[in-house]
RNA sequence: GCGCCCGUAGCUCAGUGGAUAGAGCGCUUGACUACGAAUCAAGAGGCCACAGGUUCAAGUCCUGUCGGGCGCACCA
């Protein structure tokens, strides 16, 4: 490098899968990218680059082909090895430590617990717990946390539907003149029903508008365990469900307010009292206390964001819903103005779904009570192929979901496809425990068909895949990895026999596909799904 | 008006500044007396919305235009 002079060049050195087949195992375009440096035409760089290349085992042939790229050639031997590492520990295949054990929150859903969960927050949930999942697996230390938003006047407004659907139990009229903006949803009801079983003693009518406050608050809980429960049935779990009601108790809003406030960022205006974040590029200053006295929902979340770094994580990452997105950046400015590092805070924005239905958009409204639960969807489509839906696309994109294919258990939906492979070599491996087999030394020199070939490659590649995700925050890169593994086994299965195959070569390939099956599992299992033995 | 996301095959979408832009579905044609045909193989199908710019190289980066989705509060 530094001979030609090249110092400094070393970062650019970029290896990376090739887009094609042809153009080797891996591929290198630093000649084309150093080329001007080393003034120097590309080709003949790369040409100068293969001649110094060392004699790396793994590497069997350096080519140069194009206008200056070099392409590797791994040496199939070495590369078979990838089977036996596999096999040693199927279920940490994959694993690494490029997250160092640094300490992640990762704040996800966190729906209002004034409703059962939607959709979206069921593809809030997907994302952000194949997210942890997947970090975890790269070596990072996740927490996954809900924050329950059980505090102001919206508790105070479910409390009063509560207390209406009480009403209605001992009989009374309150559909004709039901209020504006008080939640009409049925699911009320079943709170209601729940209420009076536990509270026989609270005879509906002596309830008023005085006790709306602790009936919200039971209501609230009421909906947060069912939240609970059904994330659990996701598959989805937490560490801590965070309570902003216990955050206002240890009266951290009013503590976010006093630090921001002696660090100069804090402007009395018009009665009220102004963060000033346009200091950290908000496009206005953002009111804090209103000219009443009270706070604007805004604080509770300073407080409960700026106590995440006090906690001592690292990275926080938040998981929001579109509705969100105008937040970001004051969110941003409080741990800025705070002296935490900026770069620290990442919000991801997991943006709508569109259901459709029939080819027709089904309309959600949780005001208006018309809403399509999370619960239904799992029952319509199965937790699997929701789970596979939702984490399929970058989650910052809108989705449509299309209720008619998710419910399809056919080949249309994609994760059977993947879920198929696997049951094959489930079925194929109860065959050969049960024909007495005869073992035969493992020899994986003999695997240099190019189907598996490109099945040690893509095996390869796994731990790659899962640290890329990890550190882009991208889980959308696994299921596209697990279609092309599936893909390249049942073209490998419908090419080669294996059980019929001469021992040597039946053992190599009972190997390769117990190996494949594994990182289907794990791949599967970083993504919350299942892999049967059996479909 | 401002901000965010998105315009790529008939449809749904991949694409890390690099080679001839890919996959699934749908369509056409083939492959089981065969370890699971929920599979495989082959084919047809593209002004990468448009216009400029940066670069040896742009679907990818920058600017603008057009089209679609969503959001703007001393509400939560």
């Amino acid at each position: 490098m530094q001979d030609q002079g090249l110092d400094g060049q070393d970062s650019a050195i970029l290896i990376e899968t090739p887009t094609e087949r042809g153009h080797g195992d891996l591929t290198s375009s630093f000649a084309l990218k150093a080329a001007r440096a080393a003034r120097m035409a590309p080709r003949q760089l790369a040409d100068r680059l293969k001649e110094w290349w060392p004699a790396v085992p793994a590497v069997a042939e350096v080519e140069v082909a194009g206008p200056g790229f070099v392409n590797f050639t791994l040496n199939t031997r070495w590369l078979a090895e990838v089977v036996n590492q596999v096999r040693i520990a199927p279920a940490r295949y994959g694993e690494s430590q490029v997250g160092a054990g640094r300490r992640v929150l990762l704040e996800f859903v966190s729906s209002n617990p004034t409703g059962p969960l939607v959709v979206v927050s069921g593809r809030a949930a997907a994302v952000g717990d194949s997210l942890a999942r997947i970090m975890q697996a790269a070596g990072f230390s996740v927490d996954r946390e809900f924050y329950v938003n059980d505090a102001g006047n919206q508790i105070a407004t479910l409390g009063h539907a509560l207390r209406l659907r009480l009403w209605q139990r001992s009989g009374r009229d309150v559909l004709t003149d039901w209020p504006d903006g008080v939640y009409p949803g049925d699911y009320v009801k079943a709170v209601a029903a729940r209420f009076a079983a536990e509270h026989p003693e609270r005879a509906p009518q002596t309830l008023t508008e005085a006790d709306d406050g602790w009936l919200g608050q039971y209501a609230a809980e009421s909906l947060r365990a069912e939240h609970e429960q059904v994330l659990a049935r996701f598959g989805v779990t937490f560490d801590r469900w965070f309570s902003e009601r216990s955050l206002r108790e240890e009266r951290l809003p009013e503590q976010i307010v006093e630090r921001l406030a002696a660090r100069g960022f804090i402007e009395e205006r018009d009665g009220a009292k102004w963060f000033r974040s346009t200091a950290f590029g908000d496009d206005k200053d953002r009111v804090m206390v209103k000219s009443d006295g009270t706070y604007t929902y805004f604080v509770p979340d300073a407080a409960y964001h700026a106590g995440k770094f006090d906690r001592g994580y690292d990275w926080v990452i938040d998981l929001l819903g579109p509705d969100h997105h105008g937040y970001v950046r004051r969110l941003r400015a409080v741990v800025e103005a705070l002296g935490y590092p900026p770069d620290s805070l990442d919000v991801m924005i997991v943006q709508l779904i569109r259901l459709l239905r029939g080819g027709e958009i089904v309309r959600m409204s949780k005001r208006g009570g018309n809403f399509v639960a999370l619960e239904d969807l799992m029952d319509e489509a199965g937790v699997d192929a929701t789970r596979y839906f939702f984490v399929e696309r970058a989650p910052e994109t809108p989705m449509d979901f299309d209720l008619d294919l998710a419910q399809m258990k056919s080949a249309d939906n994609p994760v059977y496809y993947i879920q198929y492979a696997g049951a094959r070599i489930h079925s194929l491996l109860r065959q050969w425990r049960a024909s007495e087999p005869a073992e035969a030394p493992l020899n994986l020199d003999v695997l240099n068909h190019p189907a598996e070939r490109a099945l040690l490659v893509t095996l390869a590649r796994f731990p790659d895949v899962v640290a890329r995700a990890a550190g882009e925050r991208a889980p959308q890169l696994l299921p596209r990895y697990l279609t092309d593994l599936a893909g390249e086994y049942h073209a490998f299965y419908r090419q080669h026999r294996i059980l019929e195959a001469e021992p040597a070569v039946r053992q190599a390939r009972l190997a390769l596909s117990e190996a494949v099956l594994a990182v289907l599992t794990r791949g599967l299992a970083c993504l919350g799904i299942s892999q049967p033995e059996q479909m």
